[in-house]
DNA sequence: AATGAATGAGCCTTCATTCAT
DNA sequence: GATGAATGAAGGCTCATTCAT
């Protein structure tokens, strides 16, 4: 029976996988389920078997709890709102940009943003919008009241572009500086510069 | 002959056309060649029979002489950097966001960064290295020599993230707001944000 | 052991019900094994164990006792040959048409006639030579002698002719008139109608 | 221009002969548009060029042409209702039967009734309710008004129901009479059948 | 003995491309 | 030079069947 399961278990989790890993580089229409099963080392049905359809196996690819995690340790955090932007924006850039790290669902995210599928408001419900929420909350932590409502989102709008910027130009950047290489390092560099510049931009908007 | 010619040349024009309509809404993967000879009233064979492939048509589509015209423009003006800085990132953003501007372009380079097609080469070589050249000299301009080349490059991806934020998120801001329109006074709004936000950061890093 | 027996017996009696519901409502290509499995509420594997594939259901699934003891009780009657056509015209019609008879193993079979299938054979063997065989003596005693061995044929096939022609045609019949429900007056009224104008031309055909 | 046209032309012809040879063979369900493409010497996407799809194919296969032209030419014959019976039920059996005769319309017509797809609509607006009408005025002039519009209704059923089991039953009656054949001279006798047959019972309803 | 998981052949359809004029 | 016709590779998906327990 758990053995059973276990296989089952392995199968669907091999899928979710390779699915994860063809999404993000392909996209939802590029990627085909004969790749994925190939990557899954599986057979073409089994993506209708185990996910009902390639839609399906979207939806399932797409799981949240590290974006949700990261969230909530945030909240969790005893620092001044400042330093938890810096801790956050660390910590998202790494989601976002380690190559180690097998969670892509941040990935996919970023490529369904271009090329909206039926999952698009799944994302945006479960995700997006509560990032958006987190990172206004923590904007208004930081600037008091000083700043409307069209401000405080435009703000996080600001942060959240040039943190993915990094991942939508990821091909442009390579070919521009070939050498460019995602380590922790640099990675380091990236989310200290996107801190330093967004909390600037934001306390000169919250001045005025 | 000429008459032929001018006929031929039509075709051609209305194809570009259309295929710019196409791939900045559908993307690269879901535009159809069938689709785009139908909006250009041509045959479905014109295509290969003009440009030799899809990718062809895309090479040719992609088109950059705004882009061009618009930071030569900038770099004639006689204002300070930062205000030019302010005029540029308008600019840029109506490129990019007036639904009743028929230059694509820009739209297209957007979609492509998601979805690396073969015209990416060229993109890169000739739109998006020159944009980045000429952001990184405006951002000298402005901070004087205070800046390492990295963070002068980072300053620069931190300007274009933000902008093309706007357009790549689309999809997600139009679900989140869904009143959400880009006509020109909230275009302004957007490019004056940004442009605030991105000048304080600029200041703030180079005075470290 | 007997439990467990008893356990087998169910389950091949549920896919058997599930298998002739299935079968006579979609045809043998149009039903699935997925969907007799699902109404017999046992998993997709049972039927290959059971019967060894889907023809070997529908083998089984064919079950003539109802047509045999129908004809078999018609040549008990005391009554005329005549009236005794009549009661099993009217018989054979219940069995075809009545939606609330569960025995469907005629409308299986009228399926089947249109698509043969390996089943046919057993059906012809079983089923409909018996019964051709049964009506001809019928036509027989009605008219004596006075007719060829071929125009008894053909009168045999007149009158189930006739009669499958309601289940054959039910589709089209239900689309010419909308308001059709075969409930048992209206059954007995085609019964009736199929013996008058059967008795008719028997006769008219034997004065001859 | 011709010659292109004619190709098309040819091919659409050959695809159609096909689509008649396998629907009326295998039913809707049980062709497969390779079958009919490898028949027509075509290639797999060619259906759905030509027709739009495997639907689109069968709707055009239909064509009730020789159909209506044998009611049009029953109706302009001076002889009598009776006389006209017999020469309809001739002619109708040779569209039924003739192996020789390409157009199996009313094979996979008979088909159809019992494996209904979406074109059986059209099958019934087109070519059955104007069948059924016919026939019922037929009987009509037969009677006189003798008979309620049920068993006129009843009547019709009758005779098309002798006429369609010689093709329905088909493959039973092959099996019951292995040397059965179709030749002219058969087919006229089961239509001389049919006609005295239907004749009488007719004819004793109406004394009723 | 019985089952959920897994399979691969085959389905219809779509597509960019090539052919033949 | 330009086009409608034709193509075959590939797409997602369904299905009866087999596997492994």
């Amino acid at each position: 029976m758990t053995e059973l399961e276990g296989r089952t278990e392995q199968t669907r989790a091999r899928l979710l996988d390779a699915a994860r890993e063809v999404f993000s580089q392909q996209g939802f229409q590029g990627a085909t389920v004969r790749e994925i099963c190939r990557r899954a080392e599986t057979n073409v049905a089994s993506v209708n078997y185990h996910f009902g359809s390639k839609d399906g196996l979207l939806a399932e690819a797409l799981n949240f709890n590290r974006l949700k995690a990261l969230q909530l340790s945030n909240v969790q955090q005893d620092d001044c709102p400042k330093q938890r932007l810096r801790l956050f924006i660390r910590e998202f850039m790494l989601m976002l940009l380690d190559e180690k790290n097998p969670s892509s669902q941040c990935r996919i995210m970023a490529r369904e943003l271009a090329d909206p599928t039926p999952a698009l408001d799944k994302i945006v419900r479960e995700a997006i919008a509560p990032l958006h929420e987190f990172l206004g909350g923590l904007v208004n932590e930081i600037v008091g009241s000083g700043l409307s409502a069209a401000e405080q989102r435009r703000c996080v709008y600001s942060i959240l572009g040039q943190t993915l910027f990094y991942r939508h130009s990821h091909p442009v950047l390579q070919r521009l500086n070939p050498r460019l290489r995602y380590d922790h390092r640099e990675i380091d560099a990236i989310a200290e510069h996107i801190a330093e510049f967004s909390l600037a931009g934001i306390n000169s908007l919250a001045k005025k």
